[in-house]
Parts: structure tokens; sequence; C-alpha cells
DNA sequence: AACTTTTCCCAAAACGTTTTGGAAAAAGGA
DNA sequence: TCCTTTTTCCAAAACGTTTTGGGAAAAGTT
């Protein structure tokens, strides 16, 4: 009753800012020690049932939470992660980067961990960033995306034996913990399946070299090839930029078919969607129609232009949070090289990669000798 | 010599995480005390230049660095400023947002301060986060963005007198500190080019209500309208959703030009630009020639469609240095409502807003007794 | 009744800084 | 030389937790 009166309603007006309550204080309402108080709250086993119950009630009462700074002073622990991303990241294009990031910080959330952000402008600054964070001891761990093959981050947080965990792979010998999607799987399958629909003329229009990403794809596209007994022909074969996909990608589309023997089909990343798509309209392909199209990742933007784009569909929140979950077991002090998970994708089938009539036609005219089209 | 030696060469094979350096070992070190050690660093006048020379050359040859959790807890503050962004933030799209927050990231680096951020699936998320933040102490400060009409976040704050900026401005009658873009001016400025280039009938293809954001593209739009001498007509207004800003505006597009007398301009959030271009290009209008457009915010595709994108375009790093660097002054102690900055938009002519000839035979065609078209 | 075990609690130390309130030594003034 | 001022340093306290290492009381055991 007295609690009632005096907790709450008076000092309203001002001072609320100041009515965060300490374990001390707490403590000292419960007539108990810190300690116990502390104990009780951490559910060890040594408090009595009934005091326990009365200390929480008493905490929630007056909206105790401990401390975070003090606690992670004592437990020598951040109880922070970090990560550092690139305005070149152009991941951040539409869902796809939002939605790796809502599931790395959720499952950080839920464990009580902080989430710090880094963004750098260039490769030096990344760098620059994420040794502020591990030499200033300012997280527990490292989320790494956006990975190049020749990535000194890796080679930087193995020497200092700090645990990190890559969303992509790199090239390293010493064994580190990462979770990537399948590209390769994932565009062979595509690969595969514009071949199963008649397609003898396939192009990849793939991410930029230096990044991890577009090696997985290309390896995925010529395995594809080779299974369905196609020819590599490296014609056929352009790199988006990342600083300006669309443009750069627009620029590929028109080279690609000025070949004598054009593509009747392109892969590549749905962030070029719109430079191919503007390409096409300027030679006056129909896409679906006279080019069948496979993009990877499912961003808003493949909903929209004339036929609906199919899509490889990675699932993005669900990689972040096994990041995170794994990036937890490191931080513990499980053996990195442990968790080494390559995520399957999906292939979403939509409007532009069906064999159309006008398709087969222009396959046709470029093979005329043949006759089983599959 | 003997430094050198045992220093760095050494142990570096596995120790080395566990090779930072403290205050009190880099003391002994030095024979002096913390507290004079601590004091060197942080050049106060009461240790003389010869012992601070020497304790910060020693410093830096450890590569020492206060353990900022350790300081924090002593000076009582979490040197942590915090923001939520939630993926129906479609600010996301492209460089608009990713500027800002570079802007943020960079100005709080350089405070010394660490970025935390939370992501929110949806408005009750995005509050739940937020107070987490705030009433678990684990920031000093809060950057809002994404503004609504009604914003509770904002009262919420202003509630317990928690230091924050917005990125934006809401309804709300107690002064708070904040930053936003000149969205009417830059709307009216636009407005009255168009006007000034012979249009007559001028279309707003806006954000979705609710937001903050939208209502002075409004002003700035009728006031636009009005200081030309034309007449508001509200079915020249639509709004285009957050969630699918290119299928939204995709259908907006084809609607208006159902219209009996269609607009030959459209002012827009280049978000929208895909569905309009898709819209427009169903309709056999050309851009620039048929319909003129301008779209608030310089994003990448704005330079991909066809003709190149007349934009409105606002610093977003700069004011994102404007709202960490008022943010810090909030903190100390500073009135918010002396901080209420609106930053100016520049307008960028391109190839979308030129009154072509077509573009006046559609008008002629709308208003054959017309003459004069300025 | 005496001894052992279990239950329940707590005082003190520790985490790594910064700040407070001097104190010793050096320098200046008479 | 003695007193005052300035310079230069430091011991101790504090920030708010958690952990360590018991210790007293209660409950069991013989």
């Amino acid at each position: 009753m007295f609690l009632e009166q005096s907790g709450n309603r008076i000092g309203l007006g001002k001072g609320f800012k100041s009515m965060t309550i300490n374990l001390k204080q707490l403590s000292k309402l419960l007539k108990l020690s810190p300690t116990t108080v502390s104990r009780a709250l951490a559910d060890y086993p040594d408090v009595s049932a009934k005091t326990r119950a009365r200390v929480k009630q008493m905490a929630i009462q007056h909206g105790y939470q401990p401390n975070p700074v003090a606690r992670r002073l004592q437990k020598g622990k951040t109880e922070t992660i970090g990560i550092v991303i690139t305005p070149e990241q152009n991941y951040f294009s539409d869902t796809f980067f939002i939605d790796l990031l809502s599931g790395i910080s959720n499952q950080i959330t839920r464990a009580g961990y902080e989430l710090i952000l880094g963004v750098a402008s260039d490769e030096e600054h990344e760098m620059q960033s994420m040794r502020r964070m591990v030499e200033g001891k300012r997280v527990d761990g490292m989320i790494l995306t956006l990975i190049r093959e020749q990535d000194p981050r890796v080679g930087y947080l193995l020497d200092r034996d700090f645990p990190f965990v890559l969303y992509g792979r790199t090239r390293e010998t010493r064994p580190y913990a990462f979770v990537d999607m399948d590209g390769k799987q994932a565009f062979e399958k595509a690969c595969t399946y514009l071949a199963g629909l008649g397609h003898r003329r396939i192009a990849l229009l793939n991410g930029e070299p230096g990044f991890m990403f577009p090696v997985g794809c290309r390896e995925g596209y010529e395995s594809g090839l080779f299974h369905s007994g196609l020819e590599l022909d490296p014609d056929l074969i352009r790199e988006w930029k990342h600083k300006d996909p669309s443009q750069s990608s627009y620029r590929w589309t028109l080279e690609l078919f000025k070949n004598e023997n054009p593509p009747t089909a392109i892969l590549f990343q749905t962030e070029a969607v719109n430079g191919i798509f503007k390409g096409l309209d300027e030679l006056d392909l129909q896409p679906g129609k006279d080019v069948a199209l496979i993009g990877y990742d499912d961003l808003e933007i493949a909903r929209i232009h004339g036929p609906s784009l199919s899509v490889l569909r990675p699932q993005a929140r669900e990689a972040g949070q096994r990041v995170v979950n794994i990036l937890m077991e490191v931080i513990k002090g499980e053996d990195p090289g442990k968790f080494q998970e390559i995520h399957q994708v999906e292939m979403v089938i939509r409007e532009t990669s069906f064999a159309h009539p006008d398709s087969k036609n222009i396959f046709r005219s470029h093979f005329p000798g043949l006759k089983n089209l599959n």
C-alpha cells in the first residue's frame, strides 16, 4: 500500500529519468544482501524459493534491470557483436540485405546481446572500423558479409584468434565458421532447368569479380551447362559492377546480343534486372518470350517488370539467425571449423523462364538443322 | 632494445588475443600510479610534460587502449546511441538511407561513441526495441527516422526526458530536436519549375499517408500550384505504398491517365520510378517527351530508365552528421528546442523535365484555346 | 545429545577505469 | 632561512554488477 503510493504516482514530473533502481537499492528494500538478490534473479539454487519469488516480484514492481555496463565489466564480456557494412554493398538494394540483418538483429537481441554497426566507405575504412571494434575491445565477435576472394579481414581475425562468422566464404586454408548460400547449386539448377526448356545459348551476367559470391554462381553455371551437354562460350559471360548495377548490366546486355549467335536465356543477380530489361527493351526483345530470365534474389523490383521474374530465392532471415547462433558457439570457445553451413536456395518459377514459342523460333533460326528441342 | 625483443616478436603464436594491456600493467611498467597514467593520457595539466610524453609513448608502444566498458561504468555513460530501422523502411531501397546511416555512423565514431542497431518488423516491435535500449540503459540517446504524423516514440521519449533527435518531424507541441529536409520547399520548387515549362496538369504520386514526409511534399506541391496560378485537382494526387512502391505506383500511374484530362507532368518519390516507367510504357507515353517527371531522391535507378531522371537531391550524409552533432549537444544537457534544422534540397535537372514539343501538343489538345504557354 | 549434512544467506573481492582530495617535493618570495 | 605557492604525483573511493569462499541456522543421522 505504502509502496504503491510512494513509488509510482509521485515524482513523475521530472526525475523520471533518474528513477531507475539499483541493485543496492533494491536489496535494501528487500532487506537482503545484493549478493542474494543478484543470485535470486539469476535463478541460483542456493536461494530459497520463497525469497526468490519475493525478490522477483519486487524487481518487476520497481522495473529493476541490471545495468548492462556493470555486468559487462564484471563478466569480462561486452555482450556485443559487430558488423561493418559498406555502401558499395549493393546488397542493400532491396529486401535481401535488410532481411539478413533482420535475422541477425533479432537473434542477437534474443541472446541479450547488442549489435553495433559500422559503415565504411571503402575497403580500407572497412578494415579500420573492424579493428576499432576488435582492438578496442568493443565486441565479443564479428560478422562479416560481402566477402572477397582474398579477404584480409579473415586473416586478421584468424591471426588473433578472434571469434567471427562469415556470411559467405573466402579462399583460406585455416578452418573458420561460415554460413553460405549454395549459389553454385542454385545456378546449376537454374541453368539445367533452362536447358531442359530447350535453351542452348544461356548467358551469365555475373557479379563483380574479386568477390566470392560470383565464383559459386559461375561454377554452378558451368556445371549446369556441362550436365546439359552444352558448351561454355566465354562470349556469353559478362560482369556487372557494384557501383552501378543497372548501367553496367544494361551495357552488357546490349553487348551480349551483338553476338552473332546471341543467348536465348540469361542468368543474373536480380540487382541487375533494371539494366537487363532496359537493354532487352531497346533491342525489341520480350523477356519471357524472346529471352528467358532467372534472377538470383527475390527483390521487390523482380515483380514489377513486364512479366514477373523467375528467381532463385535465398532465405536471408534464416541465414542471419544461423550466423548469430554459430557466432555464440564460437564465442563460447567451440571450434569454428565445426560450423560450416551451406544453405539450399529454392527456385521460384514465374513468367520469365518458360520456353515461349518465339523463343524456340529464335532458337531454330540459329540452329536450323535441329529438331528435337526437348 | 630489450623491449623490442620481449614485446612483439615472441608470443605471437597463440596468446596474442590476451596480449591486450591494462592500465594497471601499463602503470607498473612506467613505475607510476594508474591515476597519473590515466591523467597523462587524458592530457590533464597536473602531469608534467616529460612524464606525459613518456606515458604516451609507452602506451602506443604497447597498444594500450582504455577498456571502454570500464570507462563507461565509471563515467556513468554508455557512450552509445541507438537507432531502430524497419524493413518497411523502403528508404533502404537504394543509396539514400545508407548515405544517411553513413553520415550518422562516421560522426558517432569520430566522437568515440558506438551505434547500436535494432531491426524491427513492425511498429510494435519498433517501440519494443527502443524501450529495451532506453529502459535497459543501453544508450545515451536515440535517433529516430521514418517519422509518422502521430508518432508514439516521440511522446515516449519526451515523457521521460530522454535525449533524442528526429530525422524528420512529427505533430507534437512540446519542443524537440530534429533535422529535416525541406520537402515542402523542394516540391514547391519542382512544381513551379514544371509550371514554368508550360505544364498545367501536374500530378503528385506521393508517399504513404500516416508518415510525415508526404505531408511536406503535398504542401509544397499545393503551394507550387498556387503560386503558378494552377488549380488543385484531387484526381491528380495518388499515394503509393511502402510495401510495394513499384506495384502501387504502377497501378496509380495507369489510373492517373484514365483521367479525361490527364497530367503532363508527375512529381513523386524516386522509389516509385519503376512503377511509373512501366505504367507510362504501357500507355505508350514517353517520359521526358509526353510526360515530364521529377523524382525526390537521387537513387541509382534514377539514371537507368530511358531518359535520365530529373531529381530533387537531399544531402543525406550531411543530414546524418548534423543529427549526431545535435544529439551530442542534447545529451550534454542543451535544450532540444534550440536544434531544429530544415535543410534545403537541390534540384538536379536532367532529361525528364524539359518541356518537349510533344508535351506541348498534348497540352494544346487539352486546352485548344490557350496560346501563351510561357 | 552430538555430529554431519543441507539449506540459505552474506561480506568481500573483483572487473578496469576516472575522479576526489590530498601530500610531498620543488620553486619562489621575504 | 622560513614561509608560501606551484608543480607533480598518488591512495582511495566510486561506478553497479557477479563471483568467491565461506558461515550460521536448520534439518538429518547416529
